[in-house]
RNA sequence: GGACUCGUGGCUUAAUGGAUAUAGCACCUGACUACGGAUCAGGAGGUUGGGGGUUCGAAUCCCUCCGGGUCCA
């Protein structure tokens, strides 16, 4: 039994003992002691007083004496006005070390999604441009968090729904018969969703030539950004495309396929990856049987002039359109028909889906609807919302090219950490190959904590001159830890040192510390599942590289004599190097071995 | 018009209603004959956007106003 429940109940007898009132042991309420006070577990024992009848430092002194006496693991107590500070014994610390935390490689996993199934959609591109920052982050935070819920037990299924038709891909495509004399990927040199996205720019471009033509004709601005040519060429080639016209559908094939190979070689750089993907081009026309079960179950209702209406302001949302009076449906209905098709094909119990936060009020109507109509899945929807990524001057917008393209953001983070490894002179022994791969994860690693460690639901101000520091809480000063881990324990190792001979003895504060602080990590694992917030794996790392970093400087291993102490403090080094191995890898970042 | 969300030292950021509000960057002072200094020890810097309220106790909950962002018709 972990401490915090063992404290809970003697806290829950103590009471019942003192003062005859019963409290459930799993409602008492434990936290950390604060840095400047002594301590592990602070009980704060205002709520109890009507129970004691008596005021807060003899109620606190009552029942630490109560604890200190009949709980072996209570090695000491304060109190501070109605503070009950417990100081954990460090037998419980030690013995929990060697017993439970040390010799358990999957430290930290837990089961709590044990016979449960969860699709985490998310990236969702459209494949008229490359992925951009934004896209980064999105693609960052529903990994993570796939890594997570899996370290806890859940089936996890990762599914990409890739918006690939429409009219701005048909204005890449029109872009491109125009203009584009053929151009590949191949004879251009570049990557297919790049090539793919310069021809949506280049369709932009001809298009404010032809309303600036249109407006010095006299039409008005609006009138004019409706009826360009282009735009009509464009509608047109959208219509023939719903209506299967063979050269459309082979253009549009060919050109998404460029799309594919490109966004592929991102994912792949970005270290995400998914188990399914959807095509709204498969999807678009789902939801309208979905529609009919509303109506037959009198969830949503006609309008007079046919269209197909949900009244949801009961629950302070508005009336939502669900099918227009010429019968198509909008992009509600199609969310609703793919999220009944995900539930026939996986059975998920549990889905999240990984959008930005301006489809809160979307996603809110969404689930509200499929709670109406009684689908046994609704309850386990969640929207990961997360806070636009924006840049020092403003909103990214792709038709100003004021985006911060995904390839040249890691190109970038790349060549930064070349330039700082360089100036550091830390490639001693590292041949080409493994030079590159180090600026790679170093760089990357900057990026995805930078990304991560922030609350999803706040923005992100990103400024790619300067956001991104080596020092400090950041990716790399946790990836150094580790490889310094490693290096120690090479050394160890090669010394021929033995770890068998380890037994329990008194520790230092900080490798105390370091102790405690392991013992949060499954419980943080937990609070990052429920509450689908990678940064609170982010936050636990970097604390965790800090103790270690402090330990480091202050308790020498290879230069300890006592055998027993070394071995202490060796098996401490490696459990540390597992557990920050581990939560780097439910953040997705890369711990190098070396660097 | 209605709704959502964010606001914490110069900048970035933490805090299941609990104590003197957590860290990092930058700044200042110290520690390299080193188990890897991309490190560590210490200092300075705050009326948690303003004002009310609930509470023994509020950055956190409620009301209101201000500011940034977003959505719906």
């Amino acid at each position: 039994m972990n401490i915090e429940a063992t404290l809970q109940q003697h806290i829950s007898k103590a009471i019942e003992t003192l003062y005859g009132t019963a409290v459930e042991a799993e409602s008492i309420k434990l936290e950390t002691t604060k840095q400047d006070f002594e301590g592990d577990y602070t009980f704060v024992v205002f709520p109890y007083l009507r129970a004691s009848k008596k005021n807060p430092e003899q109620t606190a002194n009552d029942i630490g004496n109560y604890l200190k006496d009949t709980c072996d693991d209570v090695a000491d107590y304060n109190v501070v006005k109605g503070f009950l500070n417990l100081v954990v014994a460090e037998n419980y610390w030690v013995n929990t070390f060697y017993n439970h935390i040390a010799p358990n490689k999957e430290f930290g996993k837990t089961t709590t999604g044990q016979g449960h199934k969860v699709m985490v959609e998310y990236s969702s591109p459209n494949t008229n441009k490359p992925l951009h920052l934004g896209h980064v982050r999105n693609n960052l935070l529903g990994f993570s968090l796939s890594q997570i819920l899996e370290f806890n037990s859940y089936e996890v299924v990762k599914a990409n729904l890739i918006n690939d038709r429409g009219i701005h891909i048909c204005k890449s495509m029109l872009a491109w018969q125009k203009f584009g004399n053929g151009e590949t990927p191949e004879s251009s040199g570049l990557k297919g969703d790049h090539l793919v996205g310069k021809y949506y720019v280049e369709f932009d471009k001809h298009n404010k030539e032809q309303i600036k033509e249109l407006i010095a004709k006299g039409i008005t601005e609006e009138e004019a950004a409706k009826n360009t040519p282009l735009l009509k060429e464009a509608q047109e080639m959208l219509l023939k495309w719903e209506a299967g016209d063979e050269e459309v559908k082979n253009l549009w094939q060919t050109m998404n396929g460029w799309v594919y190979a490109g966004f592929d070689a991102t994912y792949k750089r970005l270290g995400v990856s998914f188990d399914k993907f959807y095509y709204e081009s498969q999807t678009y026309l789902l939801g309208k049987e979905i529609v009919q079960e509303g109506l037959d179950k009198k969830v949503f209702y006609r309008e007079e002039d046919s269209s197909v209406w949900i009244d949801l302001t009961d629950e302070n949302l508005d009336k939502k359109l669900l099918l227009r009076r010429d019968g198509t449906s909008v992009y509600m209905t199609q969310d609703l028909g793919t999220a009944d098709k995900k539930f026939e094909e996986y059975g998920c119990d549990k889905s999240v889906y990984v959008v930005g936060n301006e489809q809160e009020y979307h996603f809110k109507v969404l689930f509200s609807i499929l709670k109406k109509m009684g689908k046994s899945y609704a309850d386990g929807l969640y929207h990961l919302s997360y806070g636009m990524v924006d840049l020092p001057e403003g909103k990214m917008k792709s038709r100003e090219g004021t985006v911060v393209d995904a390839d040249d953001l890691m190109d970038e983070m790349h060549n930064t950490a070349r330039e700082l490894t360089l100036e550091l002179g830390k490639i001693d022994g590292f041949n080409e190959v493994e030079q590159v791969e180090l600026f790679e994860t170093l760089g990357l690693g900057a990026l995805k904590y930078f990304l991560l460690r922030v609350d999803p639901m706040k923005r992100l101000v990103f400024n790619p001159k300067e956001s991104i520091d080596f020092a400090g809480n950041t990716g790399p000063f946790i990836q150094y830890t580790h490889a310094r881990i490693n290096s120690l324990l090479k050394n160890v190792s090669e010394s021929g040192f033995e770890t068998g001979t380890a037994a329990p003895h008194t520790v230092l504060p900080h490798e105390r510390d370091i102790i405690v602080w392991l013992t949060k990590f499954p419980k943080t694992v937990e609070d990052a599942g429920r509450e689908y917030n990678p940064a609170i794996i982010a936050n636990y790392t970097y604390e965790l590289a800090k103790l270690y970093n402090r330990f480091y400087r202050e308790s020498p291993v290879n230069k300890e004599p006592d055998e027993n102490l070394k071995a202490f403090r060796v098996i401490l080094t490696q459990t540390t190097g597992q557990v920050l191995n581990k939560s780097l890898a439910l953040l997705g970042i890369k711990a190098p071995e070396r660097m």
